[in-house]
Order: structure tokens, then C-alpha cells, then sequence
DNA sequence: TTCTCAAATGTAAGCGCTTACATTTTACAA
DNA sequence: TTGTAAAATGTAAGCGCTTACATTTGAGAA
């Protein structure tokens, strides 16, 4: 049973009832969509007419299937909960869509078999390009990627001579420069809280930049109090009040990015501390909420937008075959605002 | 040119390739993937190792064509910068995660051509459901949907005898508990601070709320102090401060949700104001935030976590006809911690 | 051993599109 | 008018999968 009326269809509309509707072939009606100016103008109409008609919408799976190439491309991130990458992956999606691509963004909780199974399903889903964060992860992967032709791109960190293309800065460099500014300042019993270390490139990177910072300062790296604890307001609080059991209470909490930051700075002031009067605290990413508390947070200021539109650039160029792929190092600055000062008297004397 | 060596494979494998290394037809690998219990253990085992050694993956596009479904649903939330729908989503895709369902999420910066937009591009990629936020939009939408048999549920609102499916709580009823608990503590004059209202019937709603308890209470709902700004702790900040230099200054700024209020806190306190004691400040969600301001935010908790939940169940058993769409609605309650008092005296004496 | 029937597997027809190639139309020069 | 080449359109072969239906296999009954 066909039914042709077009008031009470029962099927989806394809591309061969716009064609019949149009009384052309459907190698025109494709032509309209993809190529229109192929087509002459009075044709073109009536086919526009006719997918109006109809109600019709291309279907993905089979455009993809017939082209071979979706203009899509993935991003898998570690989180969507706070915005550490809100921002870059905001300007990532804007460059992208500037030159006709889509964004698919997931995310993988900072777990490797996570971002693993994600990776499969976006180049299942035809990404045609991906975008990672961090380089740490099973080499594996890069040889299923290149095998399927998916040019990948690793973001949010430099590390000199990598393997593979990326964008981003170098996280240790940056952390270094703001531990040397405190140290310069006179803190010496410092505490640090981070997210975990093993799975987190970023991370690890950052807390190395603090104990090279000490080592030149003639410390002993291993006099770091370092906790490691799930990016959130919240974990920094609790860390932070961890910090502060300890029998030699930190001058400096240098916090792995602003959110646990945000939360430190918070419970201390809780705790009837002043900032930074009795406790300095730092934070990294400079994202809004830096920018927010009270007193505003001493930060590394970290280009998200930047690296965000180079990353889309660098990757639709690698696609297209006009770029190779690179290794593009970003630069940060401190960004000193009003949570980091010179230890309190007494415990500069202490030490 | 054909290339066979597995060492040096120079296309992407396909179901073809695995049936020829295993020496089997397409059928049974297809089978060995979808109804796995439908071949003999003998055969599927060395169907999967052909898979194993091939690396194979099944294209999306492809498997979406021929089965005419994809158990994948789309959710087209308003923004993913700030932690709104965040909680949300996250227990939404858990619950579709567990029934083998996949979540493409888009965001439509509140604006309804985008949505519009979002809503064809993730039927064109084959969503077998949607999950939609606040009531207002064209209707045709709905007609679109049906005629795709694409079921849509819409969320984060309760409206009594709503045409379309939904699930959530009724906005204006949770804000005029809020209005009445500080119109009962005495506040007069208020301020309101609210997403733009024309676009966003939470936002509405919300207001509507605190205008019909002020008339339950004898004052001129017109009255209120009104102003409309996007959702940002920045921008809270900025609309208090305009509050702020009325004449008549407000004992009380209602904020249309907690990122608001966070923002009008802040500032508040940076002004050198007392909250709660000079003016109190209240909010919507009870997210994160609220709990780690300082002072707490009273503000008025909303079940997150069982919306996105049941949102799921209910898409997913309209998807399979085990259930009717319907119309849900969750309870909120008021979450009275510290921003909320009476108004100072000598407000008071002059309203 | 032979027969029966369920279980396992195979065959092949699409799903809705793009695109190489073939054909027709059109515009313009001769 | 005719010829020519470029422009417009059509034809049809897949893209990689699922699945209805057909065929083969094998276990157990007779």
C-alpha cells in the first residue's frame, strides 16, 4: 500500500519523494542541497518548494554513508561538571561552525576507558576529526585513529618534542613562574591540593613546575604537602582544611585550578582565616569565578579562547590537507590579583 | 588494486571484511553484534576474534539506516554554562546510559531559531526521542516531531493541563512560597532579578509567582523592581547595583536562580553590605553553589537528579509504547539557610 | 539408519543518500 | 539554420549495515 497524499503522509519524506514531487531526478534534488549553484535557478525553486512542502530533512546517517566524510568533529573532554573547559571548547565550537562543521562534544570523567569507548562511538558516529585533551593515554589509539584517516588533535597542554600534533601551554612552566612568585615573597611551608596525578597530565605537570620552583629556591621537593582530590568547590574545602591539620600549617595553598581554589578560599574564610593575610592561596585556568571571590584570586591566566579557535583551525586545515599537524606551544601569565601575599611575621620567623 | 594483508590494511574494515575473515556470511556477523545468542559459540568466537584482529567498529550511519533506530536521544538544553541543568542532564544520561541509550546534548544559547535548528539536526542524525526544556515554542515543532515519530518530553516545567508531555514543578508556585515566607517575615519593597522573561517561561513563571503572593498580601504586584539580564554571576552582580540605586531601595532581591543570587551576593557584600542583616537575597535551584556562598543561599530546591532520571524512563518507555506521555509534576521545597531575615528596622518603619 | 524440526547460517533486498558518468538541453557562433 | 561546447540534468552504482526469507545443519525420535 503506497500513499502518495501528501496531507496524511506516513512515512518520513527522502530525497526521491522531493524528487518525484519536483519531477526530477534525485541527483538534482542532491545537487540543490549541496552544490545549488549546479542547478539552474528556476529548477532550484521548484525543488526548494517542494522540501518545503514536504517537510523534508536530509538524513544524517545515509548522507554520510553516500559522501563518506560528515564535517563533525568531537571533542571528548574530562568534564562538563565545572568550567575549566567551557570556555575553549565554547570558542573551539564557534570556529568550527564559522566553516561549516559540528561539534560533538562528550566527556569522559577523567576515566581512560571512558575516553576509549567515546573515541570508538565518535568516529563510529563519522567524526572526522577529534579533539583530546592531555597526551596521556594508551598509544593504541592513535594507531586505531590514523588507521580510520581520524586526524587528532591534543589540547590544553605543550610538552616540547610530543608525538603527536597539539595546542596548548606548557603547564609546568606556568605553575613554576607562579610558585617562584611566592617563594620570592618569603613562603616556604607550602601545601598544594590537585586533582589526581597518575591519569592527569595536566596535574602532574603543574605540581612538577611547584617542586622545580622549590628545588631552585633550595628546598627539598619532598616537603611539598600535596593532596589529590577531585576537581570540585566543595574537595577544595576539604582539602584545604586537611592542609590545615597538619602540625606545620602551610603559609601558601597552591590549588591545581580555580574551582578547587574557589572552594579553599571559601572554607578558609569559614574557618576565620583571613586571605591572604594569615593564608595565601593560588589558583590556575582563570576562569569567571577567579575574578568573583573575595578577596579575587591570584591565578594563571590560561588562553582558553585562543587555544580553542586555533585547535578547530588546526584541525579542519589538517583535514582539508592544508596544515601539518604541529605542536603549537601558547603562552600564560600570572594573573595577580589579591589572595597571594607574604607569609604572616611569625610564620616567616618559624621557618 | 585490492589490498588483503591484514598487516597493512589501507581501509577502514567493514562487516564484509570480518565476514570473509571468518568465513562467514554478513547475516552472522551482524548477529554475533545485535542477538549474539542466536549463533553458535563456536562461530561467534571466531567471528569476534576477525573482529578483534581487524579492529573493526560498526559505522553508526550505516547500522542507523538499515535499522531504521539508533537508541540514541538528543536533549537540547538552553545553555551548558553555568551549572543549571548540568545535575540534571548528568542523571538523565546515567538512566539512558543504563538502558543502553546514548545522549547527544545541544545547546540553543536560549534562542529559538537555534533550537529550532538543534532540534532538525539531531533528528537528521537519527535521535529516536528528545528531551526539550520549558514550554514555548512553535507549535509546529510538535507537528514536525510527530510526523517523525520522534517523541518529545519537555522538562524543568509543570504546567497544569499542558498539551505536550512533561515532566517537572510547577515554577510559579515554588517562587510564591519563597515571596510568601519573606513577605511574612515583613519585606516590602523587592527587587527582582530575572532571566529575560519573553523567551523562557521558567523565568516567567518564576516571577508570576512572587507577583501573585504579593497580592495575596495586599501589595500592587506592579510594584515589583524588575530587571532582566542573562544568567551570570557577573551579571547578578551588575542588576543588584541598578537595584540598588533606586530611590526606593529594595529589603529583599529575589533572584530568578541561584547563579544570580551568587552574583548579587558578592557584590553586595563587596559594597560593604550585611546579608542578610541590610538586605536579604534569595535564589532558585539549589545548586552547588548555594551551599558555599557566604552566607548560604536560601533558595529553593528543585529535584535535579529525579527530573533527569524519570525524564529518561519516560522517553524511554514512550519510545517502546510501554507508557502514555503524561504530564508530571515534581515537588520543590524551600531551602531556608542564611540569606533570608526579616528586613532591617528602619526599612521596615519607612514602608 | 532415517526422519523431523528447530537451530544455525546464508542470500539478497533494501535503508536514503552522493557522485561518476552518460545524456540532454541551452546559448551562441558560424 | 546548423554545429559546438558548456551547462543542466538524469542514470545507476554503490556506501556499510540489518533482516525477511530461504537453505542447510544437526540433535534426537522413531
Amino acid at each position: 500500500m503506497t500513499d502518495t497524499s501528501p496531507e496524511h503522509p506516513t512515512t518520513v519524506p527522502t530525497l526521491a519523494d522531493v524528487a518525484r514531487l519536483a519531477q526530477v531526478s534525485t541527483a538534482t534534488v542532491s545537487r540543490c542541497l549541496n552544490t545549488p549553484d549546479q542547478v539552474v535557478a528556476k529548477t532550484r525553486e521548484r525543488v526548494l518548494q517542494a522540501i518545503e512542502t514536504l517537510g523534508y530533512t536530509p538524513n544524517f546517517g545515509a548522507r554520510a554513508l553516500a559522501a563518506r566524510q560528515t564535517r563533525t568533529v568531537g571533542a571528548i573532554i574530562p568534564t562538563m561538571e565545572n568550567a575549566i573547559f567551557a570556555r575553549g571548547i565554547q570558542a573551539f565550537q564557534e570556529e568550527l561552525r564559522e566553516n561549516g562543521f559540528t561539534l560533538l562534544v562528550a566527556s569522559s570523567s577523567y576515566r581512560a576507558d571512558v575516553e576509549e569507548e567515546q573515541i570508538r562511538t565518535l568516529t563510529a558516529r563519522g567524526a572526522d576529526a577529534l579533539l583530546l585533551i592531555g597526551h596521556n593515554r594508551n598509544p593504541e589509539i592513535y594507531a586505531f585513529l590514523r588507521r580510520r584517516n581520524v586526524p587528532a588533535l591534543v589540547a590544553w597542554v605543550y610538552q616540547p618534542g610530543a608525538e603527536q600534533a597539539s595546542i596548548g601551554f606548557d603547564n609546568r612552566k606556568a605553575m613554576a613562574e607562579m610558585a617562584r612568585a611566592a617563594l620570592t615573597m618569603g613562603h616556604r611551608r607550602i601545601g598544594y591540593i590537585s586533582a589526581e596525578i597518575s591519569t592527569n597530565d595536566r596535574a602532574s605537570e603543574r605540581v612538577e613546575g611547584v617542586r622545580m620552583a622549590m628545588t631552585e629556591f633550595g628546598l627539598d621537593p619532598d616537603r611539598l604537602d600535596l593532596i589529590e582530590t577531585p576537581y570540585s568547590i566543595e574537595n577544595g574545602g576539604t582539602a584545604l582544611q586537611t592542609l590545615l591539620s597538619r602540625a606545620q600549617k602551610p603559609t601558601l595553598v597552591i590549588c591545581g585550578n580555580d574551582v578547587l581554589a574557589a572552594g579553599a578560599l571559601m572554607r578558609a574564610k569559614q574557618l576565620g582565616l583571613s586571605v591572604p593575610g594569615d593564608l595565601s592561596i593560588t589558583g590556575f585556568d582563570d576562569i569567571e569565578i577567579a575574578r568573583l571571590t573575595d578577596p579575587a584570586l591570584t591565578t594563571v591566566h590560561v588562553p582558553h579562547r585562543e587555544m580553542g579557535r586555533r585547535a578547530a583551525r588546526q584541525l579542519i586545515g589538517m583535514l582539508d590537507g592544508t596544515l601539518a599537524p604541529s605542536v603549537t606551544e601558547l603562552d600564560t601569565y600570572l594573573c595577580l590579583r589579591a589572595t597571594l601575599a607574604p607569609p604572616p611575621i611569625s610564620a616567616s620567623a618559624e621557618a
